[in-house]
DNA sequence: CTAAATTTTGGGAGCGCTCCTAAAATCTCC
DNA sequence: GGAGATTTTAGGAGCGCTCCCAAAATTTAG
């Protein structure tokens, strides 16, 4: 079976080649009768046109991409990503719009992907997962290709680049305020990375709440984790000599690792020891003591990230556009507090 | 800027656009001198073709989709499928293809999904994650349009279609004839649903090794689940009061919401009830009990699953394929033993 | 009813590549 | 050195669409 092209439609419609393709595109200028001829003939053909052909003759492919560098596919284990994937790829849909996943597995593998992502006539835009220093490669490249490009999360170098993301200092910043509101004195906490923005950030609320409420700001009580469960398990081993009284936890799944280590450590959250997480992914709540935690958006910033991704697309823009979408402390057992949700800007 | 063509290039290197593209595509018949002298104008000026021109042509898109239908993505959550993703990624980006990911997340979408998916000149191939009564549609779909296509777990229509998949009820049976040989008696067991070739691969399983060990079946003791930790929990609660000595659960997700329900009865792991489970995620063995399971090559399925495609792509192979791929059972502490591995076909 | 304005339609050119064929260049061997 | 075999190269045709412009059909107005 010969493949139809849009000729072949045109043939049987008695019409010409354009015609059909006014049809197929909903461009005015066809009249009713033929409108329908036409359709009618791609229904009954089953017809849809070559995307290849389309591609290029539109310079419009209709496709973006999602690039996970590295530093991000190393952590697509932790929930958070594949969700947040699910959000854009959801976003693309209802826009009509094809997802390219990059997921990047190794420094050779990266070399060799940016010019299959980079290279002309494939994608219309791209996205990229990022706020870690090994991702500015990646990014660089895609500024340099002109590429139409949105990062996720704030990336180290952020003038002339759009970007997605949330208020990583403040968001920490009410969660440990929460705490020290619970009257919780000796708060400790697991950060992410800190050549991440993110560890940066979320570590910068945590000392701005202590130094606020005139609480001391001790090294000894941050421990940089890497977001991950055993992470989160031996940076409160070494945090618990030190006798805390409440933990703030840089991702729900470092949390989950203290978690672990208080329990097996025989003490009691939140009785001995407060817990507060960040993501609210789904196992927060599974838990035997339900983790309060920092609620973000997931699926509103993968609509927003497609969006102005979107947007610089059709309307060519070029400005950068920052976009910093909001947080919610959801309060659950674990931090000792038993009171409704807390919605900040 | 304006964007370079093969043209350009041949100009600049003063040879025939003809000659270009056989540099680019590797092509022998070409002078070594000529070579260097075109290959040293493209690196120069960083060219690389454009990817729409290069598909009309060559009727070669060097893309391969992943489509996870409805009744996956709401699973997307489970571990195991990003796991798998990442795993294809991988697989595809050795293979210099790239990867477009379909998520369906609504009945609606995916109508308008399917003619997306299929129509010419975008996807070389089709890869669909499935096992399920509801995926027949697109699996339908993709073979009336002649796409090659490889299904990941075995589909409830078999014939005619690729597959890459594990012995769901070998391993199954495996993992439950352990138990009896620990001593177990009351085995009870949390299944996937039944409308999905594991759920009922996985019961067979553990049937067949209560059957072969005279011990009786007892369908009070086997419990629909719905491969979520909620559904763990409360499978677990409905089987609690009739005294099992062990728990087989048909994923670990699945086993960590029974681990719960069990530590909030005040029961222990493995001595009052022993526990196994089926996928073996990293979070498996991050619980205070750590679990016993079945590992799943997930990685290498992603490879095999990726190969057997590629090779009907590129070699025209008609015939569908089915792999079957080897599991292990891991023994850890939940299921009360403490042995080494145990390697079954 | 006719001329002008407007709507609708058809076909050429072009998007940037690959593939094929034939011509040009080079090599082989007597 | 030259005929023939072989390697290398050039350029035309074509992939299937969109976009533009001009021609044809239709509508409107006088």
């Amino acid at each position: 079976m010969k493949n139809l092209t849009l000729e072949d439609i045109a043939e049987r419609a008695g019409v010409s080649r354009s015609t059909v393709s006014r049809v197929i595109n909903n461009q005015t200028s066809v009249s009713k009768r033929t409108h329908k001829r036409v359709m009618d003939v791609i229904e009954e053909t089953n017809f849809y046109p070559n995307a290849a052909a389309r591609t290029l003759a539109s310079q419009r492919s209709w496709t973006l991409g999602l690039v996970l560098p590295l530093s991000v596919s190393i952590f697509f284990t932790d929930p958070y990503y594949p969700n947040l994937t699910r959000g854009i790829a959801q976003a693309c849909n209802q826009n009509n719009y094809t997802l390219a996943l990059f997921l990047v597995g190794s420094k050779e593998e990266e070399e060799n992907m940016y010019p299959r992502i980079a290279r002309k006539g494939f994608l219309d835009g791209v996205m990229v997962q990022s706020g870690h220093h090994g991702d500015q490669g990646i990014i660089g490249t895609m500024l340099d290709m002109n590429i139409p490009m949105v990062v996720i999360g704030r990336p180290f170098r952020s003038d002339n680049v759009s970007y997605v993301d949330i208020d990583n200092v403040n968001s920490a910043y009410n969660a440990v305020s929460h705490l020290v509101r619970l009257g919780r004195r000796r708060i400790a906490t697991i950060t992410g990375p800190f050549d991440s923005t993110v560890g940066i950030d979320r570590l910068e609320g945590y000392r701005k709440a202590l130094v606020e409420r005139n609480l001391p700001y001790d090294p000894n009580l941050v421990v940089e984790g890497d977001f991950t469960e055993p992470g989160g398990y031996y940076a409160i081993q070494k945090i618990l000599p030190l006798k805390p009284d409440a933990i703030f936890a840089a991702s729900d799944v470092m949390a989950m690792g203290a978690m672990r280590a208080i329990n097996e450590a025989g003490m009691k959250i939140p009785d001995d020891i407060a817990l507060v997480g960040f993501d609210d992914l789904p196992l927060s709540s599974y838990s035997s003591v339900q983790l309060t935690t920092v609620r973000q958006p997931v699926v509103q910033s993968g609509i927003r990230v497609v969006e102005t991704l979107i947007d610089m697309i059709e309307n060519g823009n070029e400005k950068p556009i920052h976009t910093i979408m909001d947080t919610d402390l959801i309060i659950r057992n674990s931090c000792g507090a038993n009171q409704q949700m807390h919605n900040f800007k």
